[in-house]
DNA sequence: TTATGATCGTGATAAATGTCAATTAGGAGG
DNA sequence: CCTCCTAATTGACATTTATCACGATCATAA
């Protein structure tokens, strides 16, 4: 693995959050200053749910896992949060709390941005402000979507969408390396690791994907959003 | 029932919206010119799922339920809306269509508010804007909860939940009138209306509610919660 | 290499939840 | 008051999902 250098400045930053295109110059100067750069390693807890909002935090590269500590020591893994991901959960409106863990899968570089910094801008600077209610909107849909899926599909439907979510959304590729556990892909679709480990099977042997252990290949996409969609 | 008489200016609107008070003069009369005002009966749409957002839905009166027509025809509950509320779902800020449909459990009295006006306030208006913010992150942070409850509580835990959030969010009353059916009730915690018969039943068995068909009390809130809490 | 611990995979079984069918209760309108 | 319609209720049963027990596999470190 290449070492991760210091990135220094925002400028340098090859991944920028797309929200920093509104700002002037003397604004994300102001982000710069306020920033504090990081370095995880894989399994390191980033952020830890219930700690203060002190910071939205920025992933410059490597994923991350977002996780809910829920009820009876069980996680419920809400997405893999990516590079140019800014990370700043609805907590820091609400009360000041983050309402999520997250902690890192690969290597993670990250930098820390001060929340009120942030937050002044949202006064000054009404284009950022709305593109950041487009942002916090986008996720709060997809908070409901995944509400509604969860109570209405099925094992098979909800894995499936999983799957799409990562060829979709995370890998851009009907073809990756699958990096959770089965223990965690049945945190993030609410079912237990063996029940996992059989639909898997059951996708398999229908044609549907390939999936040798840690590769997951998507043969037959459109079978597997009719098996999203159906529930 | 009395006759709902029409509003005719925000100034006489006695349940104004909480964040209207950020906006001077000027820019509540700028919403009072794009409002139009509407009066629905017990059961019709007042908002369809799919819809452009043209406008966003001020609830002046009444009690409507707030719900996303899922697969197989299915509805999910996602909650009621109640008088002061501003229904403006994420979609606006996303894709301009309304994620999920409202309709009209008693009379309800609404007024129908320019989306666009709206948006305008945003840019301008940085106070506004950060109140929306924090609008939005609490109904997205509500998400998040129901979407992990979802996944780790059972029926009884989830259907508790649901008894208390009408104690304590809309009916500020441990004894209310229930004013979702079973099929309803069954719709907002993801079970079969048999189901929520028989929780209900060995809900009031342990004495901790009196359910009289339509009613609801609340005798042991402590337990409640507990039932709650623990899934 | 070998030991160690974790994850993966499988079958049997138990628990939770949904479906079906039939009955009862309650409310609106005549 | 009766009639009709819908919602509520109940019990039996089917399906889905979770849990348990166990062995296989794989990576890692001594």
């Amino acid at each position: 693995m290449p070492e991760l250098k210091l990135i220094n400045s925002c400028e340098n930053c090859t991944n920028g959050w797309k929200n920093f295109k509104h700002l002037t110059d003397n604004e994300m100067q102001s982000i710069n200053e306020n920033r504090y750069e990081a370095i995880f390693k894989p399994g390191e807890v980033m952020i830890k749910q219930g700690s203060p909002t002190s910071s939205a935090l920025f992933m410059a590269s490597g994923v991350a896992k977002v996780y809910v500590e829920g009820i009876r020591g069980k996680n419920f893994i809400i997405g893999i949060a990516q590079p140019g991901e800014l990370i700043m959960g609805p907590g820091g409106w609400v009360n000041s709390r983050h309402t999520y863990s997250v902690s890192a899968i690969t290597s993670v570089q990250a930098c820390f941005i001060n929340f009120d910094a942030f937050k002044k801008l949202i006064k000054t600077n009404g284009t950022f402000a709305e593109s950041l209610l487009e942002e916090i909107s986008a996720k709060a849909l997809s908070y409901q979507t995944r509400m509604v899926n969860q109570a209405q599909k099925r094992m098979s439907g909800r894995l499936a969408e999983i799957l799409l979510y990562f060829a979709d959304q995370v890998f851009l590729n009907d073809e990756y390396e699958m990096i959770l556990s089965r223990q965690e892909l049945g945190e993030m679709t609410s079912m237990a690791k063996e029940c996992v480990v059989r639909i898997l099977k059951e996708l398999e042997d229908s044609g549907t994907i390939d999936s040798d252990s840690s590769k997951i290949k998507i043969l037959d996409k459109e079978k597997l959003k009719l098996i999203s969609e159906k529930g």
